[in-house]
DNA sequence: ACTATATATCGTACTGTTACGATGTTTCGA
DNA sequence: TCGAAACATCGTAACAGTACGATATATAGT
């Protein structure tokens, strides 16, 4: 005999998989730093690469992926696109991995 | 000439590649279902499968996993081993992840 | 028009993650 | 001590994420 599980409320699993989602976007160092910089300021992608230290085509990468989820958004400005912050979400997510994700959480 | 990237401060690079293995981990739908049901009270592996309707093995591996990462704790009861939350950050970190990460970031 | 700068995309190789069946270990009760 | 239940681990196959060089597109200045 199985004992019956107890009864819990639970998320379902759209609202799991778009977390889940969510959260695997943010999961990258170099995304972090990104998203870091870019609450203190819009930045051109070069100026964002020269801060990374990395190749422009990967933050290129970096950017794309996170423009298609909403969270950031960009304009053209004469031969430079400057990227910015576009989910309002954003921010608050950022200081709440900060606060809990850090120093062995 | 290239122009300077302005001065920004940066997150060290062990601090972005510490938080992105926490949200890494975070970042799957079993996973966040196991934390959301263990929130609400300590389950054997064999409840929280029933719970998720996955196999046992399968259970077994993500508990690990959060175990491993001082998310979860465990104590034998009898035959059953009972999960239960380890971390104190975890319940905040998971509230910010329900008002964050959901409903479109 | 031509060139240099800035950004974006593509194809591919590499690496890590996940699922799954099979097998092993621990504990309880007959 | 034997069998069943609960939990854990292993090997492997499938899949997704990442990095990289090469290449393409857009814009400004000459």
């Amino acid at each position: 005999m199985t004992d019956q599980a107890p009864d819990i409320n639970l998320l379902s699993i759209e609202t799991l998989e778009e977390a889940a989602a969510c959260l695997k976007v943010m999961a990258h160092p170099v995304r972090l730093r990104i998203v870091d910089i870019l609450m203190q300021g819009d930045l051109a992608v070069h100026e964002i690469a020269e801060l990374c230290d990395m190749k422009q085509h990967q933050i290129c990468e970096h950017l794309r992926l996170m423009q298609n989820c909403g969270l950031l958004s960009s304009r053209r400005v004469g031969r430079t696109v400057h990227y910015s912050i576009e989910s309002p979400h954003l921010p608050s997510l950022m200081h709440c991995i900060k606060a809990n994700c850090i120093t062995r959480l």
